[in-house]
DNA sequence: CGAGCAGATGTTGACGTAAACATTCCCTCG
DNA sequence: CGAGGGAATGTTTACGTCAACATCTGCTCG
């Protein structure tokens, strides 16, 4: 009974099939003991575990994944991973589904064009995987042009809402009203705005938001520069600003263009903030580190990432819907890069 | 003979067997013509299509990697994504993964213990992956409590070289030698450090190339200053350094304890560079808008990460091993944060 | 004009697993 | 003491794909 098979391929690893002759039982004893039912006796059980060990068994994804028509698989659709945010929440997400069991796909989309991103999605459409995560950053990906397979579930992390999936993202108005209204609070007239690229759904919902917040407290609206996300974008619209007569409140829409900012304001010996005040957006963890530390918005990245995954979780594995848009607030963090204007007006 | 079946269930999506029903044809022609080969007709693959088209046909990798006995797809073990070098080596690691049409599996590490280690590779070797690519960055892992499945390729990123697998990384010592030497160059006696957490090889390596090449020189050789990466083990290694007399340069680990060293003298009144110069590691795409802005090494992730997977599909595919260990070199990145001391001694 | 061949298409079986169903054995209880 | 039941274990089958082999068609060329 318990004849020793030999291996039979070089290249493929024991199959149940080889333990169950090793261990003198039938495969699917040994599919029980490997997935802990209980209905083995304790002697079988040692048996096969131990012959699992000889034989250096690792039960095969493919054809449980096959039998199941489970993969225990996450596809994750991410543009650029070299953001400060994308990173935090492509960390919160693998940890969140790492801990419900699952595993993540990583496809990257290299550059933001139509076609990439068809590619990557035909890449996760090949099946491999129970849910979709999508991290979008620009309007580049519509509804129209994206044609993902009905009844794949999918979260969208981004700030425009949608009618098709579940929108996940952090609330990018509040958070930019947080920030202007700060800037206002400690008596400046009005607040100059370093705005994101024009093909960021965030960058715009921030800047809206700016300008609702001075048009709400009634103050003059000035023109919104705009950066690229980058230090050096900042760099270049705090040149710009520090040109201008008047200034002494600056909102960022992130934090890099505010130490772009931060750099021109020193480099022209403009202090900060004693001759204009400077809030970012993300909290990014060097942030109170910059000088003079940042007041920012903190953004909860790790909120955004976990929430996702429990959405998409809930609607894989009970069929639950979670309709319309959820939403993760921000907080100000003040640091010393804000005061009161040196003249109050 | 062009009869529509039914859909046979409500999960599972249409098989090629549906398509080869709807189509008219054998199961093997809708495979020959979903693999793109020559041999079939014209007007048969256009049927063929045109049917996958109308039941949304999309392959199985599943059964197709059960088939094949490959799944092209590669695992990632990665300790804290939150760190700007991992973050930049796993894009690298995963576009190139992409063009040579892999999918990547990310498995983060939670905690650096050795059971976390123990179930993230527990995961990898649910042989789900045609190979692994560890990234380390503490010693915790080591050769013998890892146990990875025989014939499993594996890469390993890392500054110790090992003789089971072969490593890659930047070339810590080459850096913090260009870094010190830089230094001494200027006119400085001799350099501090506040160097990396003592569990971390790179940080020894930079450790060491600082001491050797100050020894070389003939210099007198302080204490480092030991840091955990964080901005604010730099500060207080900065605040630390701010007391000791006769402190002309510093050369900082990574370029967020720079940063916060950065800070530290800004707060005490001393100037950087006229005071103290400062040189940081990773060029990290803020380094260059940090005040002042950092003289840094420049660490390619890019390449690490690239040539990591150049490695490991060349055993995938090919069979060939890579033994001994790859290093990438670095470069000084001058900016303004070093000059000459002030009184040159 | 028929042997022979090339190209298109079909049939069979196996990859490793687990659900569903079948069998065996032993124990309990009327 | 035998029917009935439950626990342990075995047998069969299907998941979706593709390699290997088999078949069929039409055409070339001696």
């Amino acid at each position: 009974m318990t004849e020793v098979l030999p291996a039979r391929s070089a290249s493929r690893g024991p199959s149940m099939g080889d333990v169950a002759a090793h261990a003198g039982v039938s495969t699917q004893t040994v599919s029980r003991v490997a997935n802990g039912l209980q209905n083995v006796e304790q002697g079988t059980r040692e048996r096969v575990l131990a012959s699992m060990r000889t034989l250096g068994y690792r039960p095969n994804k493919a054809a449980r994944a096959l039998r199941l028509g489970r993969f225990r698989n996450i596809g994750v659709i991410m543009f650029t991973l070299s953001s400060f945010g994308n990173m935090r929440t492509l960390d919160a997400i693998a940890v969140a589904a790492a801990r419900a069991g699952y595993s993540i796909t990583l496809v990257p989309v290299e550059h933001t064009t139509q076609s990439d991103v068809s590619v990557a999605l035909a890449r996760l459409i090949e099946q491999a995987v129970d849910g979709v995560v999508i991290v979008i950053e620009a309007h580049i990906v519509d509804k129209a042009d994206v044609e993902l397979p009905p009844g794949l579930p999918v979260v969208v992390i981004d700030s425009a809402e949608r009618d098709d999936y579940p929108v996940i993202d952090t609330d990018q108005m509040q958070g930019a009203r947080l920030a202007t209204q700060h800037l206002l609070d400690l008596g400046h007239d009005t607040v100059w705005h370093v705005a994101g690229p024009e093909t960021s759904y965030s960058a715009s919902r921030r800047e809206q938001a700016w300008r609702d917040t001075l048009v709400q407290a009634g103050r003059q609206v000035p023109d919104a520069v705009r950066g690229d996300w980058s230090t050096a974008s900042g760099y270049a619209a705090g040149l710009d600003l520090s040109r201008v007569a008047g200034v002494t409140a600056v909102f960022a829409g992130n934090d890099q263009m505010a130490l772009g900012a931060l750099r021109a304001f020193h480099e022209r010996g403009i202090d900060v903030p004693g001759d204009i005040s400077v809030v970012g957006f993300d909290d990014m963890a060097e942030a109170d580190s910059f000088w003079p530390p940042l007041t920012t918005i903190h953004q909860d990245f790790d909120v955004v990432g976990r929430r996702s995954i429990e959405i998409l979780l809930a609607e894989i594995e009970r069929g639950e819907t979670t309709p319309g848009m959820v939403v993760a607030p921000t907080r100000l963090v003040v640091r010393s890069s804000t005061a009161a204007p040196r003249h109050v007006g």
